[in-house]
DNA sequence: GTCTATAGCTGGATAGAC
DNA sequence: GTCTATCCAGCTATAGAC
């Protein structure tokens, strides 16, 4: 008799967490054991090795980006409440997993081929090049300022992103605490989207 | 006849190579070792572990990274004019450095005790209670909009920073190449000052 | 499927010659 | 100060009993 699903489903969960938190290399599987209720023996009976139980978790988790991303891109909104759109789901969906961004990045950088295994069979890849292409077009029939698209995407993301990657220094720095965080990103959706469009405003 | 000088400081620059791209728990000795053209012992020699290697490298680290928020802070300008010099100011620091912002924020986010260290005995520890203020300041004379002022400061750093920290991604879903990327950043300068500059126009 | 025990290696740290 | 050789802890991974 076998709890098969429960303990893999188990073991990804707790890989999820220690991996998140310390990262490839910081990661112990003995952690993850630990985390899991489960042997040490058992990660390897499941999966392979440390590589593969990390490609795993890896994979979802930037899979799991970049398929927020193309939803909130993909909406059928004109371009001004597209942008409120995404900027609200875009950050509430962070609010949910607040150290995974840094996390892909930070990995990301270390081995940048492991983005390219996203690219291969990938539906979850976001059309990119379709909203850049709509915000030219809003440039030139006069609905927003004309700017350059990349850079207005760019813009839009890291407003929304940074905040849960630079956390620990946030909060360092202006001294807030758990709570005042919570409230300040709440707030953000709010006035990020605000910012932008005002910023684009023809 | 010592090169002491000179060895210690290959040390720490090859220390500050390896750390920053691997991280602490992903670099290893031998690496710097190897970097620095020296033996293994010798990093033990200097520096007595590699705790105490990396705390020293990653305080300077930190320490550049306030230090230029702190000097881009402080200068003596109107407030609009200021944004418009910290962002110069900021991304062109960042060009020089940037794997930098990354390397600084993962560590934070394992072991933020490590911003703690910084407050101690530390003028560069940027004035952010005065910036603020000045924003506020400038809200109420009419001077800007009135806007949160911990928000629009988030709003200029993420603009600045969150380009280098995600650079892979970003490589990964526009599919531009090193060249392109460099000028994109370039081209930031400009794009984000004005883009803040009009989003708080009053 | 799950556990204990252990093999085998990697990597930080030290001893000791020069 | 610098090197070689080596120790030893910690970790991934596997063998083998149940």
């Amino acid at each position: 008799m076998s709890q098969e699903r429960n303990t893999e489903e188990q073991i990804i969960a707790a890989a999820k967490k220690i991996f998140s938190a310390k990262g490839l290399a910081g990661a112990r599987m003995q952690d993850i054991a630990d985390e899991a209720g489960i042997n040490k023996a058992m990660l390897h009976y499941y999966y392979r090795s440390k590589e593969k139980l990390f490609e795993m978790v890896f994979n979802e988790a930037l899979d799991r980006l970049l398929q927020r991303l193309s939803n909130a891109i993909n909406t059928n909104l004109p371009l001004t409440e597209k942008i409120r759109e995404i900027v609200r789901s875009y950050i509430e969906g962070l609010m949910e997993n607040p150290h995974v961004p840094l996390f892909v990045l930070n990995e990301l950088q270390q081995q940048p081929e492991l983005l390219i295994k996203q690219f291969r069979s990938k539906p979850s890849f976001p059309n990119i090049q379709q909203f850049l292409m709509e915000i030219a077009v809003a440039g030139e029939k006069g609905l927003i300022k004309k700017v350059s698209p990349i850079q207005l995407m760019l813009n839009i993301l890291s407003m929304c992103v940074f905040p849960f990657v630079a956390k620990p220094l946030v909060k360092g720095v202006t001294g807030i605490d758990e709570v005042q965080f919570k409230l300040l990103v709440e707030e953000r959706k709010q006035f990020v989207a605000d910012f932008i469009l005002t910023a684009i405003q023809p």
